[in-house]
This record gives C-alpha cells, sequence and structure tokens, in this order.
DNA sequence: TCCTGCTATCGGCAGTGTGCCAATAGGCGA
DNA sequence: TCGCCTATTGGCACACTGCCGATAGCAGGA
C-alpha cells in the first residue's frame, strides 16, 4: 500500500516503539522492525538511515511529548500547585509505565535485564552502606527510608555528573549538596529517626 | 604466548575496559577487542562464550570492586563519620571519573553520546519546569540551584522506580516522597529563596 | 632426553544482520 | 490517457558474531 510520507513515517516509529519496548534494542532486528510495520526492510533505511537513527527517533518521540510535569498555567506558586505538578506528572508516568521503565527509567540501557540487575544491585548494596555508614539498622527501617536513601543515591549520582561531567558545580559545591541533603531528607520523612540531622543540615 | 588460565582472563578484561570506556557497545567489535589484548579472536569466545558476556563481566568488575561509600569501621554513627563517608566516595569517584560515568553515570548506555544527549536535555527541560512550577526563575538561580533541582530529578526517578518496577513503594507513599523531598532540599540548599518550603515539608 | 597427554591458542566456516542502490510499481497532474 | 514523480521493493556486498576442528607450546613420566 502506497502512503503519504509522513503517515508511512508515523506508522514506522508507533510499531518501532512498540518493538523496542518488548525487548532490548540490540535483539531487535530490521526484518522484525519492518515486518511488524508492515513493509519491506529497505524502506526502513530510506524514512530513517540506520536502525540506530530509528531507534534515536523513537526515544526522542517518547521523551518529547510528554515533557513530564505539568506546571500550572500562569497564576504563580504557590504550595496547591505544587501538589497538582507532581500529582500530574505521575498521572503521566502511570499511564506508560511501560514506555517509561523502558526509555528513561532504565537510563537508555533498554531494557536490558542482566546489565539492569548488575547496576541495580550495586546501587542497593551502595544504599544499605548508607544506612550503615548513618548507623540504621536496614533491617528494622520502614520502606519508605530505604526508598529515600535509593532516591538519595540517584540525586547524588545526578550531582556528581553535575561536577564531573558538565562542570557546572565545583567540587566544593557538590560536597556541601551531599553533604547536607541526606539528612534533611531522612529527616523529613521520618523525623524520630535521626534526631542529629537537623543540626547537620542547618551547618 | 602461552598465559595461565587467570592471567589471560585478566589481561583479557583489562584491555576490554579499556576499550569500552573509549566508544559505545556496538561500536567496540570483537577484533577490536582481541587485537587490543594481543590474542585472535576466538579466544575471547574460548573465556567469555559471548561479546555480552565479555561486557557484562567488566561491568562486574567495575561496579564490585569500588564499592562505593566507606563506612566508618565500628563506632557508631556521627555526623563526623558521614562527613568522611562522603568524602571518601568522592574521592573514589574522581579517582576513576572516566570509568565511573562511562558505567554508572551514563546509566549503562555505555558512553552513547548522541542517546545522553536526548535523555539529558529531556530531563534538563524538566528540571526547568519544576523551577517555573515552584515560580522561581531559572535565569537568576544560582548554580547550585539547578544542580538540586536536576539533583531531585534523578531522586524522582528512583523513587518512580521504587513505585512502578521494584514494588516497594505503593503510589501513595511514593507521592508523599516526592511531594516533601523538594521543598526540604530547596530550603537546606538556599533557604532565603522559598520561605513557603517549610510549612510544605511539615504538611 | 624423548615421548605423551593436556590445554591454551589459532584460523576458518556458517549464519545473520546491516547498509545501500538500482529497479519497480502505484498514484497524481497534464 | 500518458508520463513523471516518488514510495516501495528485492537483492548484493560487506561486517560481525558464534562456533569448532586443528595446532602448538608446556608439563610430567619413562
Amino acid at each position: 500500500m502506497r502512503l503519504d510520507y509522513d503517515e508511512r513515517r508515523a506508522s514506522i516509529l508507533a510499531s518501532a516503539r512498540r518493538l523496542f519496548c518488548t525487548k532490548p534494542y540490540s535483539e531487535v532486528s530490521m526484518v522484525e522492525l519492518a515486518s511488524a510495520a508492515g513493509v519491506a526492510r529497505g524502506l526502513l533505511h530510506h524514512y530513517f538511515g540506520s536502525k540506530r537513527d530509528l531507534y534515536l527517533e523513537v526515544v526522542r518521540g517518547i521523551v518529547r511529548v510528554p515533557t513530564l510535569p505539568l506546571p500550572e498555567d500562569d497564576l504563580a506558586a504557590g504550595e496547591r500547585t505544587w501538589d497538582a505538578s507532581v500529582d500530574g506528572w505521575m498521572d503521566l508516568i502511570e499511564a506508560n509505565a511501560e514506555l517509561w521503565l523502558t526509555i528513561v527509567g532504565a537510563g537508555g540501557t533498554g531494557r536490558d535485564p542482566e546489565l539492569d540487575q548488575i547496576l541495580d544491585e550495586a546501587r542497593e548494596l551502595t544504599a544499605l552502606r548508607v544506612l550503615q555508614a548513618r548507623g540504621i539498622d536496614a533491617d528494622t527501617a520502614p520502606p519508605e527510608l530505604l526508598a529515600v536513601v535509593r532516591g538519595y543515591g540517584g540525586m547524588a549520582e545526578e550531582i556528581t555528573r553535575e561536577w564531573l561531567d558538565r562542570g557546572r558545580l565545583t567540587r566544593e559545591q557538590a560536597r556541601v549538596l551531599l553533604l547536607r541533603s541526606l539528612p534533611v531528607l531522612l529527616d523529613s520523612v521520618v523525623p524520630e529517626i535521626s534526631p542529629a540531622a537537623v543540626a547537620s543540615g542547618a551547618t
């Protein structure tokens, strides 16, 4: 069937998006992509150049369309609009859970179970060590606490990138952020656990 | 040259690690890996099975050896040991900056510049939106503030994974964490900017 | 010292996937 | 209806992975 340029392009992207959500990048072949789109293999190259370019286009489409949070239109920020933003963001993520986990959540690994597991175990171990370093018993800790520490780990990675990769932070600036944020976070979630946190946070 | 099993294995892993830090996974071929290790291509399969297995082995070696923070030995946690842990962690990362950025920092993409750029732009846009949602002008904001918001984004991704992927958090639990943490973080870093944050953090 | 078995190491074969390009077919305007 | 324009196809050439039989270097025993 002969389709218009944009239509065909969109159609290929849609089926490719579906496929890339089920398997990691390397296990998806151009023949699969082609047959899923109902076209010949050569057409994919005609439209996107290479398999990699097609994949990048898929990712672009995913991260572009649902630009995550929903800031309220024009009225200035208050706590109500912040609540609404977070809720809106969570709604969006939940609706496209599989998509989000595959592309953004997996950090671009493209749903690679083994690699994900390795990195995840390392991060979990790090979180436990952080708990240990703060004198908290991991076994009796509530799930929120572990989640906060895992979250702190994600934040630490971002701040480190800000320091070493993008160079928008000096080591000292990054250090202060890393130092202060965990006590403050722990205190805000479970105030009874770390009484010393407030003092450190104010330092 | 004929080497002992463990020696040869370690030698191959070392040169493979070097190679995987310079290019993304797909652009490293087995012939390259072989010639870098000074052996024939077939030997790599003999030792590691497949290219993917070799790569996983490299990643395992990297994330295992420097298990990130340094918890102080036995004495209970106080703020001094926490300071030391963070410093120790930063020293470790800084010493192996390239390695860390490639494997952990890039989230497993394996130094894929284009893909990284796409995801990074999306995250940057999200950070700006968050600033906007809280009524902060991005242009006049200090770099630490932007870094904190980027860090909050990393934390939000982790918490979302904790909710949707690992299922250790309910939606409500995740919501509360996401809601509370940003005001608290902002307040701890730049107290003068968001006076309303304290109230929200206590809610 | 020579022989023999073991195993690290090599080189090539088969299958698969990508990238590309010339040829084809289908639709729209004249 | 004819002809051009372009979407679409199928096949060719190359690269790479995975595997396996063949080879070579080293050890221990006679």
